[in-house]
RNA sequence: GCGGAUGUAGCUCAGCUGGUUAGAGCGCUGGAUUGUGGCUCCGGAGGCCGUGGGUUCGAACCCCAUCAUUCGCCCCA
């Protein structure tokens, strides 16, 4: 029996070319967010299993996460969201803190779960978090955040739309408008969830399955299904139109539109899974005709922070999963070409290795990264070493090079290969770095 | 947890109704070409046909089981 080659079940091994595209997500992920001045935290992988029990909901504990017992009898789990981590950060320092307190991670986070397309076992998901604003600019920066992200990464505001809605509303219209019962509403807000994945008839058979006979001889169910269908705010019954929650949409919706960020629409069928929003929710979708899903979402949660026993705080959050970002920019052509960090591929001439080494030394020294080719192969198979290693340069050495001090060195992309100083040879390198990094 | 599809060389796959030593392209490797890449030509390595069992004179092919991959469902960061 041979040992495996292959990576655990839904996770990924990352090999240098995909982690150079890692390392592009992430590291402009983290110049947006700075430029917002949130400040990058971090914790451990596991946590005890109580910290999840209370609120993330039931089944996301018991049949989706990693959970083990330690050594020491203790129940344990592997993260599968950062949100009650960092409510566990702020709280156990909920004085000492400077709010409104920015923060954000990219940590990698576990579900159990059998993978399928667009969704693995772990992935990385930049979690972005505002702690102790109560109005609503704290969610118009996130939703700006989450905007300048996307563009920042080169989409354009026709490949995705930013969909808002309010649990407040939502409390509002299933309680005080349709009046259902908690359990009721439950059972239509996990609904409303998929309504877009079901035939519409199979929908409202569905939906009027749920409530009573009462609340149908009263016209419930046949407004539900009217307000479902409506697109502007505007055809909404003045009930709901003039609730408070609604005007802070509204308002929300308004001061985005100033701020050019002109693909945020309301959209009562979003609910988002978790039971801890407590009030705005967002959610940025995929318009690509082949992948129309939501992408990433979050809106606030004012309780969680408080289950600590201090004093709660109002949070707006979002997080931002690697797997759904790439399967995006790759469908909508958005992944730029990466190279490697190398400079140069260093290609020896005959026996000149500890001559060329101290040449190599001064390259780096002047900060050209440069691997050296020791194999002794014909410079033919070197070069083809270099292509496949995607270095933009060869550098050869010869003890022609070296009495002269002027040293060939090839752009393979263009097929041009010129002798120069050292130091000249530096310049050339780092111009074309640069030239890459625009 | 439920359902579908697929497992043959490093990769993509072919392999007829079951018939002898299992094939191609690409890739890898060496040479033609001992100081210069993508073309060309010649050679070479590399397979328990996912695994176990069954049917048969005979199995990559048929049957059963199992494992893996993958798409979807449930659920949803």
């Amino acid at each position: 029996m041979n040992l495996s080659t292959q990576p655990y079940k839904g996770a990924r091994d990352f090999y240098p070319e995909d982690k150079r595209l890692q390392k592009y997500m992430f590291g402009m992920m983290r110049r947006t967010v700075e430029k917002y001045g949130y400040e990058e935290y971090d914790a451990p992988v596991l946590e005890p299993i109580e910290l999840y029990l209370a609120k993330t909901g039931e089944e996301i504990v018991h049949e989706q996460t990693y959970v083990f017992e330690d050594r020491g009898g203790r129940t344990m789990t592997i993260r599968p969201e950062m949100t009650p981590t960092v409510s566990r950060m702020v709280a156990a320092r909920r004085q000492e803190l400077g709010y409104p307190l920015r923060w954000y991670s990219i940590p990698n986070l576990w579900r159990y779960e059998r993978p399928q397309r667009g969704r693995l076992r772990e992935h990385w998901q930049l979690n972005v978090d505002i702690f102790g604003v109560a109005d609503t600019t704290a969610e118009i920066e996130l939703i700006q955040i989450a905007d300048d992200l996307l563009r920042s990464f080169g989409a354009t505001h026709d490949m995705y739309s930013i969909r808002i809605n309010s649990r407040k509303l939502m409390d509002f219209i299933l309680h005080g408008y349709l009046g259902l019962s908690k359990t009721q509403s439950h059972t239509l807000v996990k609904l409303i969830d998929r309504m877009h994945k079901m035939p519409k008839d199979v929908f409202a058979a569905e939906a009027d399955a749920i409530f009573t006979p009462t609340q149908r001889d009263e016209g419930a169910s046949n407004k539900l299904l009217g307000l479902l269908k409506l697109k502007q705010i505007g055809h909404m019954p003045e009930v709901i139109r003039n609730h408070h929650a609604m005007a802070e949409i509204k308002q929300l919706l308004a001061t985005l539109q100033d701020m050019h960020i002109t693909n945020a629409v309301f959209d009562i069928t979003l609910m988002r899974g978790f039971d801890y929003y407590t009030d705005i929710v967002f959610e940025v979708f995929d318009m690509h005709p082949d992948n129309n899903r939501s992408m990433f979402g979050g809106g606030r949660y004012d309780g969680l922070v408080g289950l600590f026993g201090v004093e709660p705080v109002p949070t707006v959050g979002f997080g931002m999963g690697d797997v759904t970002l790439q399967a995006f920019l790759e469908g909508h052509d958005l992944l730029p070409n990466l190279r490697p960090e190398t400079d140069v591929y260093v290609i020896l001439v005959g026996d000149v290795y500890d001559d060329a080494m101290r040449v190599v030394r001064e390259l780096r020294q002047m900060g050209v990264n440069a691997a050296v080719d020791t194999s002794g192969r014909k410079a033919d198979k070197q070069i083809k070493t270099a292509l496949k290693k995607g270095i933009n340069y060869v550098m050869f050495i010869g003890s022609k090079e070296l009495t002269d001090e002027l040293f060939g060195i090839k752009n393979l992309a263009t097929g041009i290969e010129e002798h120069h100083s050292l130091s000249r040879i530096v310049s050339i390198v780092k111009d074309h770095r640069d030239d890459e990094d625009l």
